[in-house]
RNA sequence: CGGAGAGUAGCGCAGUCUGGUAGCGCGUUUGGUUCGGGACCAAAAGGCCAUGGGUUCAAAUCCCAUCUCUCCGACCA
């Protein structure tokens, strides 16, 4: 393929929209280019590099047994309503009416079509396992798209289901998956490694996600690098210690706190430290008021109420709404003596806690000495707070640590929330109806695509590892007019072509800098440079984007040291 | 949706405060000199200054409104 007939345009300057370096990469070497917020297109390089990632996607699932299947991004809103998430999930979706006024969506995800599906397709014990896949354009009204492809309106996901007739027997499909998806990772070049995640919208038990460490990272990973305990930091737990036997506790004293509405200014003001500080926020759980009760040095995980309240709706109440139910303005909000009492639960480090400090329910006041056990009502005490970095593991104790990552895959254990709302059954041994046990499993493939550019480039460019590169070797001509360079650069471009070799020749009538330049931006594994001078010395450099030198071979053995250096690389991604 | 910033040539920017002929660099085209890490000289093409409305003799510039984009929070592959 000659560069001189590609769509290839490179940019010398960063756009000026672009934050993270993978996303000032992918428009600078002219991989993708923005049509509008959260839409891009993706020019010829970007989609080879695409189509690698989806080949390795579905190679592997194939491996794994799963079947490829397509179903349409159009879908009815019906079926959104009949498993009852066009309420969690409807704000997120792109609906429209068609011309007789039904509503439609167009597919975020697809647990719902897939389970109607297979609700009328499969009826047997004979017929399950199954693992249905696809890979397909997604579509959600993000609030906010960023970095790219790393969250837009659009994206492309590898999206696969499973059903079985067990839980046991779902275990299994959910462990195919997730080996597969560690295979899929790895061959992309790409070290993700699975976290304990939350379930969110999409439901189930259990889930882990793969996550990509990348400062760049949207999600917050809590590690341990003692026993390997590694979770989301949304659902993140950790130990507490168990409450030490307190010493006596001093009856309660109100003190002025003038204009102290916050923790920072209350540790001024009276001298103490965070932790002795308890704070009382007031939510709203589903349009229900509650108060939390989190250590000063806390913060409350909004996540972790929602799930273990059961709530779907978690959100800080407004200023109206606590000062209704405190008496008092924002900023001295306590659990002793609420104006209107509502539910009070406290993180479980507090357990047994005394002698702390309050708001007092009453401007400019705060309360000393208060011991929760004796002064306040508090309904149960649960695991409310973010863990932060040194807390201890829920596992084993010692102190985890906190990094940042991108989410590229994620796998869900869903039990039954599917298959009982569309009342997927399927007839046992004996004839008696049973429900499906569910598994679902995504990967962002576009998204895959630019962690792989954030995980590996440096100040000149990408550095593609040779399983998603664009092409695997760029072949510089250095002098395409001269008439021995332009013998052997045909010669290499048709022999690599033919031993399956991709080859992108770089016949520009341009200075060589500017050839070494976009070699190094686009960053193609291997480079071969043909010129009068190299071929003067002896013959065609080779060169890995990694490594700083070249090796000189002579044009008659260049084909095969190309190709042996081509499969080492790909040696390397599978090992 | 809340907070912050920005929309001027394909890309990156200046000009706006203080109204008066729309500019620079890169890229593109043509000619020439160059040619192993983003060359140089000369010439040229390319703009409804986001949109709509005002103020003014005169608006990229001042005023009002709208739209779009980017960043920080909640959502997620």
């Amino acid at each position: 393929m000659r560069w001189s007939k590609m769509l290839i345009t490179t940019l010398r300057d960063n756009p000026q929209d672009a934050e993270i370096d993978s996303h000032k990469l992918l428009v600078r070497a002219g991989l993708v280019r923005k049509l509008t917020g959260g839409l891009y297109t993706f020019l010829p390089l970007g989609l080879r590099a695409l189509h690698k990632v989806t080949r390795i996607v579905r190679e592997e699932m194939d491996r794994a047994g799963a079947q490829e299947i397509l179903m349409p991004a159009l879908q009815p809103s019906e079926l959104w309503e009949k498993s009852g998430r066009l309420v969690t999930m409807g704000p997120n979706m792109f609906t429209l009416k068609d011309r007789a006024e039904r509503l439609m969506a167009l597919g975020p995800t697809h647990e719902e079509v897939v389970t109607d599906l297979i609700t009328g397709l499969l009826n047997s014990y004979r017929q399950l396992p199954c693992t249905v896949y696809q890979i397909q354009t997604k579509f959600r009204d993000e609030i906010r798209p960023r970095f790219g492809l790393m969250r837009s309106k659009e994206f492309i996901m590898k999206d696969a289901y499973s059903f079985d007739t067990s839980y046991d027997a779902a275990d299994q499909s959910y462990l195919a998956m997730y080996n597969a998806y560690k295979r899929i990772f790895s061959r992309c070049g790409l070290s993700a490694y699975p976290v304990e995640a939350d379930t969110g919208d999409i439901g189930g038990k259990w889930s882990h996600e793969f996550m990509v460490l990348a400062d760049a990272g949207e999600d917050g990973i809590v590690s341990c690098p003692e026993c390997g305990y590694a979770a989301n930091l949304e659902r993140a737990e950790r130990q507490v210690a168990v409450a030490t036997a307190e010493t006596e506790c001093p009856a309660i004293e109100p003190i002025d706190t003038p204009n102290a509405h916050t923790i920072d200014e209350l540790v001024r003001f009276l001298k103490c430290k965070p932790r002795q500080l308890i704070k009382t926020l007031i939510y709203m759980v589903d349009g229900k008021p509650v108060a939390l009760l989190v250590p000063g040095d806390r913060d409350v995980n909004e996540l972790k109420v929602r799930r273990l309240l059961g709530a779907k709706k978690v959100e800080l109440a407004n200023d109206a709404t606590v000062e209704e139910i405190t008496g008092a303005p924002v900023g001295f909000a306590g659990p002793v003596g609420l104006a209107n009492p509502v539910d009070i639960y406290a993180d479980q480090s507090l357990r047994g806690a005394s002698d702390r400090i309050t708001g007092a329910n009453r401007a400019d006041t705060h309360l000393l000495h208060v011991d929760l056990a004796r002064d306040a009502n508090v309904k149960e005490f649960l695991d409310l707070v973010i863990v932060k970095s040194h807390d201890a593991c829920p596992h084993c104790g010692k102190p985890v640590e906190i990094k940042r990552g991108i989410e590229v895959g994620h796998v869900f254990k869903l039990g039954t929330k599917y298959t009982e709302a569309f009342q997927t059954k399927y007839l046992d041994e004996k004839g008696a109806p049973q429900l499906m046990v569910m598994g679902c499993y995504g990967i962002g493939v576009t998204r895959t695509l630019q962690a792989v550019i954030e995980q590996s480039h440096d100040e000149n460019g990408i550095i593609w590892p040779i399983s998603v590169a664009p092409a695997h070797v760029a072949l510089l001509s250095l002098d395409p007019q001269d008439d021995s360079v332009k013998a052997v650069v045909d010669m290499l471009e048709r022999e690599l072509e033919s031993r399956g070799v991709e080859v992108i020749v770089d016949d520009r009538e341009e200075r060589p800098g500017v050839k070494f330049k976009d070699a190094d931006l686009i960053g193609f594994p291997i480079r071969v440079v043909v010129g009068a001078k190299g071929l003067a010395k002896g013959g065609v450099e080779i060169k890995e984007r990694t490594s700083k030198d070249f090796e000189l071979v002579p044009a008659e053995g260049a084909v095969e040291a190309i190709e042996q250096k081509v499969r080492s690389l790909f040696a390397k991604l599978e090992a």
